[in-house]
DNA sequence: TTTTTATATGAAAATATTGTCATATATTTG
DNA sequence: CAAATATATGACAATATTTTCATATAAAAA
């Protein structure tokens, strides 16, 4: 290959991180969980299936996902397991997001 | 059912925009072409591929994506079709991922 | 007008995500 | 301890996304 006349190639793992927090919070049920618990400080599983109105399997794996991947934290407290933001930050991008949706 | 002691449940369509919006963006190539694009005001196919070293027809799958998204815009001249960033705004959002991703 | 270059398209395969269901585990209560 | 409540887990089906490959279209060049 000659080197002296490749364009210098954009190196896509720079992209990686990003898009796999991107993926993490780009699903509806994962978005309305952020802003509950950005408003909330903490909140029990049940406490968040009652406000989306959903099952509570489905948002207990929507829970540990975002727990995995660093998003969310967890502690149990007796029969309750109480979920809080733990990545803070991610509250801005949804701002950002929204600041985007408007143009639609 | 007893609506008095309802919890007022959140809307999950209310959600669905942000998210249609962060999935579109939420693919490493996909984001590496957003930043290409917020660099270079407007790039044809090829150049894009070439900064990528990917192939033409994922590269060009990819753009269309995000053109029908509304995120990217394209016009031909000549032989050669130039894209460029529609939605700006969208930079805004791979700044606070940035800042996002620095604690992992 | 044939060839070359640039880009798009569409089908199909490969892969990943999402949702559901049945069930497991842990805690509290009776 | 048995029953009830809260949550997690795992397999599977349903669905969606990503990639590849072959080929089509359009413009430019020979």
């Amino acid at each position: 290959m000659c080197w002296s006349v490749m364009v210098q190639a954009i190196n896509l793992e720079k992209f990686e991180k990003a898009a796999f927090i991107l993926k993490t919070v780009a699903h509806p049920m994962r978005l309305a969980i952020v802003e509950l618990l950005n408003a909330n400080e903490s909140l029990s599983v049940n406490e968040i299936c009652e406000k989306l109105n959903s099952e509570q399997s489905l948002v207990s794996h929507h829970l540990i996902n975002m727990k995995l991947k660093g998003i969310l934290q967890s502690s149990r407290e007796g029969q309750f397991i109480n979920y809080s933001l733990k990545l803070k930050e991610i509250n801005n991008l949804l701002d950002c997001v929204e600041n985007c949706t408007c143009h639609f």
